[in-house]
DNA sequence: TGACTCATGTCAGTAGTCTGACATACATTC
DNA sequence: GAATGTATGTCAGACTACTGACATGAGTCA
């Protein structure tokens, strides 16, 4: 039987959070004056990348539902940032586009994700960014692994 | 002016983005059989390592808004978990104690986050983790400093 | 002392996300 | 072919945490 708490000053767990606390509260002050929020930005960059992505899986893509995703692309579609098929050609999966109001709207917001992501690893030489990569993808499999 | 969005595969803040998730799925899988939330816990363990805190310096920690840290004292405090006195010693600050009863519900809480922070770091070397936590540390810092 | 700034606790309203539920379409299995 | 399981899109309601606002108390400084 262990003794006593989690130490928050030495956890991995708590500076993991902190961490990506302090990523969103960035993220959100410069896309704040976009109009834009973290859900928002991340969909249109998801479709940048991967253009023709089904609801769910941007909702994977950005960590939310596929409830939540579904009215942001209602809303999204309805102001001309994306567009989508009125009937599924197969199944029921509707494959989203970037329209080019869309993309002109991303850009702006690309650029101020940049300048906080570069702010973010400016202190770390090229081999820390890659051990922070390789650490922190041995912790999300280990996560992801059913539980014990 | 660069060119192109934000590489999501080799991106440090996506990855980071996603162990966070991760780890916050897992912490709730662990904690909702004990009808527990990680706000909830979080303002438990707080409590349990550093006595008396108020309510704005554990929403800080917990890494939620006064307001909201707020709601959950009141309620806390209703079921016996907590206690604070009625006014104030000194100032507006109402510093908060955990009960017996707050004690031995974050016991159980422990033992279940503990678990969960073990299968996230157990893939990785003592260095690994001394490595991650610097690095880490070095990305909350960045973050922290005044926006370029 | 008085004006100013800052932090805290709290109330109210709002926005974003979640859970629950249902219908539909494909894949797998017997 | 029928049954089952899995994945998707969508609607509705509930909830959580947020922003905005106000009053109060302490510290700072002219």
């Amino acid at each position: 039987m262990s003794q006593g708490g989690i130490d928050l000053d030495t956890s991995l767990g708590y500076l993991l959070k902190q961490a990506s606390s302090a990523l969103r509260a960035a993220m959100e002050d410069v896309l704040r004056p976009l109009g834009m929020t973290i859900t928002h930005y991340s969909c249109l960059e998801l479709l940048s990348q991967r253009p023709g992505l089904s609801g769910s899986e941007l909702a994977r893509g950005a960590f939310v539902t596929r409830q939540s995703m579904n009215v942001l692309l209602q809303a999204l579609e309805r102001d001309g940032f994306v567009t989508r098929p009125a009937e599924a050609a197969v199944g029921r999966v509707l494959p989203t586009q970037l329209t080019p109001s869309g993309r002109r709207s991303l850009a702006q917001a690309t650029e101020a994700v940049r300048s906080v992501e570069l702010r973010m690893v400016g202190g770390l030489t090229a081999d820390e960014r890659a051990g922070a990569s390789r650490i922190l993808g041995s912790m999300l499999r280990s996560l992801q692994e059913a539980p014990s």
